[in-house]
RNA sequence: GUGAGCGUAGCUCAGUUGGCAGAGCUCCGGACUGUGGCUCCGGUUGUCGCGGGUUCAACCCCCGUCGCUCACCCCA
């Protein structure tokens, strides 16, 4: 038997029913601020990712599906999108366009891991990007649809943090006095932390392992050493947030894996997921554009998993789908069923009719089944009469309509 | 990449000390020859993941391999 990918998924009716609700809700709330969408290519260069994303981060380094195409270039199933949008951003000079500068997305993204709850090699994004705009007012807004968004959505039980974590001018001024302070404890970190703290000492913070946490709190808050404009950033986009009303807390330990942030990063976790608890995560990135050979513009924006939303987002409701089964038996009552079937659906109602002969009992069984509402049900005796049976799989109940009176019932009928 | 737990019918699973592969649900048909669900009766369904080994005999024990799941790492 051939199946699907490891690590890919079919989503299919009614499942799919609830995927295209939070999709609506999405293009709704983001409408409304303005944001227009953009779907960028799922094949992009490899070398926009080790630049934009940074080539010592874990994504780069192992879990890009990356190949060759028939020309021997390298090309990479794109692991995120904003790096994506970034490109088609400078690509069209949309810097230009005032009316281009808040996108949204929302598709597949491709990370080669060994998959587990929450976690897939192909997954889905819903992502806002805010390009040209540097002031702390963008991350606030944009933070603040975002939550709009989660609301409506019907996602209960989740927390904003927020972090900082500087710029060019500040950050290496941070690393070292963290390295400094983490050194003479140093022999008390796991082994992971004691290796970061050479390759990448702001990811210690982030470390989950119970013996590193009393030595980590204990250790400066980059928060505390931010340089006068970061710090002058920061504050903004908390009072503007609270101004907002948007509830969030901070979390002076909160870094993130991506090279490209500056600045605010932020997530929202929900403690529904299990152990893949971000539901999302974003930032500012006020160096990517030019990193990627672009104008030196500001960026924010964040992204969120599809497949984990899904996780805390209310079931569909569940009961019977307000279709109408046509069921029939005989040549005549064939051709007549068809004729009432496009009358229907031309009435706007959903009309579904099968075309091999079937008893009566077999068809209702199989409306049954389908879960659908209604059966209409045309015989000899309603060919005759021309007036036909409307059955309710709910109630048992049965009514005689003519045609010209059969949409008008439904119509009445639908919940 | 690392570790662990699972792979038996379409689904959920049982299978004793190594001795004829099972149950429930589903599906199909009938009771009810034009009416679903409830009930009753009957019936269909298997590469026991795959390959090798041990044995008179393997779903069961051993080795390998593939898949799924969960966790680590990291992230959405």
């Amino acid at each position: 038997m051939i199946t699907a990918v490891k690590g890919t998924q079919d989503t299919l009716f009614p499942e799919i029913g609830r995927w295209q609700r939070v999709e609506a809700v999405a293009r709704e709330v983001f409408h409304r601020y303005g944001f227009t969408e953009i779907r960028t290519p799922i094949l992009e260069p490899t070398e926009l990712f080790v630049r934009g994303i940074g080539d010592e981060t874990d994504i780069v380094n192992k879990e890009m599906y990356t190949f060759a195409d028939r020309k021997g270039r390298s090309v990479t199933m794109r692991p995120e999108n904003t790096a994506g949008v970034a490109r088609a951003f400078v690509e069209h000079r949309l810097h230009e366009s005032p009316l281009h500068s808040r996108l949204f997305y929302m598709g597949p993204q491709f990370r080669y891991e060994r998959p587990q709850k929450g976690r897939l090699r192909q997954f889905h994004q819903i992502g806002a990007e805010v390009l040209g705009d540097a002031a702390p007012g963008t991350d606030a807004e944009t933070i603040g649809m975002l939550v709009e968004f989660l609301q409506k959505a019907g996602v209960v039980g989740i927390e904003v943090v927020l972090n900082s974590v500087g710029c060019p001018a500040c950050r290496p001024v941070f690393v070292a006095l963290l390295k400094d302070a983490l050194a003479p404890r140093a022999g008390e970190l796991c082994g992971d932390c004691r290796r970061r703290l050479e390759t990448n000492p702001l990811r210690v913070l982030d470390c989950k392992v119970p013996s590193c946490q009393p030595i980590l709190d204990a250790a400066p808050a980059i928060a505390d050493h931010l340089c006068e404009a970061c710090a002058e950033h920061h504050a903004g986009v908390k009072r503007i947030l609270a101004g907002m009303a948007v509830s969030f807390s901070e979390r002076a330990r909160l870094v993130r894996g991506l090279d490209y942030y500056t600045r605010t990063v932020f997530e929202v976790t929900s403690s529904a997921l299990g152990s893949q608890d971000a539901l999302l995560g974003g930032g500012r990135y006020d160096g990517l554009l030019e990193e990627i050979g672009g104008p030196a513009m500001a960026g924010f924006g964040w992204a969120l998993g599809m497949e984990r939303l899904l996780m805390v987002v209310p079931p569909a409701p569940s009961g019977r789908l307000p279709w109408t089964y046509a069921a029939w038996a005989g040549e005549a009552a064939y051709e007549r069923t068809l004729a009432l079937a496009r009358h229907l659906r031309r009435e706007g109602h959903v009309v579904v009719m099968e075309h091999a002969p079937r008893s009566f009992k077999s068809s209702l069984k199989r409306a049954d089944r389908m879960n659908v509402k209604w059966v209409l049900i045309v015989g000899e005796e309603e060919v005759a009469s021309q007036t036909y049976t409307l059955k309710d799989l709910d109630t048992g109940e049965q009514e005689a309509l003519s045609e010209a009176s059969l949409g008008a019932r439904l119509r009445e009928k639908t919940p």
